[in-house]
DNA sequence: TTGAATGCAAAGTTTTTGCAAAAGC
DNA sequence: GCTTTTGCAAAAACTTTGCATTCAA
């Protein structure tokens, strides 16, 4: 739950790893562009990411951004979300991270939270319809404490 | 994980109530948008219902079919899925059942399962976050039994 | 008759792509 | 120097909207 800022050193040599095996560079705007993904909380949209960058005077283009964040789906360092409302969000894949999401339906907020039981039941059913797991998600969706009151 | 034909009684019925309350009215296009709607396997897209009418001779514009389905979604008859390739598809909202989905990623088969447990669990998380659950998404992805083989 | 539904085409969103210029190695 | 990356604008894919016309009650 909490931001780890220090600890990303995982994140740029698998980065570099790819990149290498894959004979790709590295470049200003995609490291920026990076950078800035990280110091960011988890759960960035193409379009707040390129508004971020923005402030910062970076101006890398919209597609840029896109690129970048695909090239980091492609080495399996983020998630794509989808979310209901047809916008999709990005975080960080920390490869022992097995988190789940709350979402709140008024104030859009995102919980993680990790539940081990529901992992195992999970790989029960999958078991038992003979599938073979990749991955999961889960999505628990309502109003949150804060928003409750307010309804 | 049946298709029942039969006993479509209620969603007809709540859609005449929804249609009353709202000021509403039926007409020849949308009640055969939603009689192929409902005949046809679950998990459909705008689109595939919109070609498949076309199949049938009728011909309402896919703008049509796209506010018929908006208008289902509105009286909480049927629930549009986001699916990670950006895709959406629409399902009947049946009032009872609480099913999950298993993925292939291979062929895109989509099994629909139930659990007891995984949901008594769910409530017990939203419960420990104090957030107040009105819905929840799980998807379980990886490659089933058959595409397995091929891999 | 009056408001709602339709069809069409135009506009919106979000994301991707083509291409010439710039940058990395 | 050769290949990848970038920026821009155009295109793509999916969905919504505006408006004149048709339809339902």
């Amino acid at each position: 739950m909490e931001k780890v800022l220090a600890g990303q050193e995982w994140f740029w040599e698998k980065l570099n790893h790819y990149l290498a095996k894959s004979q790709l560079k590295h470049s200003k705007q995609r490291n920026f562009i990076i950078e800035e993904f990280l110091a960011m909380d988890s759960h960035v949209s193409a379009e707040e990411l390129y508004s971020q960058l923005k402030n910062r005077d970076h101006n890398p283009g919209l597609a840029t951004v896109y690129r970048t964040l695909n090239l980091l789906k492609d080495a399996g360092l983020v998630d794509q979300k989808q979310f209901s409302d047809g916008k999709s969000v990005f975080e960080v894949m920390a490869p022992d991270s097995h988190h789940d999401h709350l979402i709140c339906l008024s104030c859009h907020k995102v919980i993680e939270f990790e539940n081990e039981e529901i992992e195992r039941l999970q790989e029960l059913v999958a078991k038992k319809h003979s599938f073979k797991l990749t991955k999961h998600s889960l999505e628990l969706f309502g109003h949150c404490s804060d928003c409750v009151k307010t309804l």
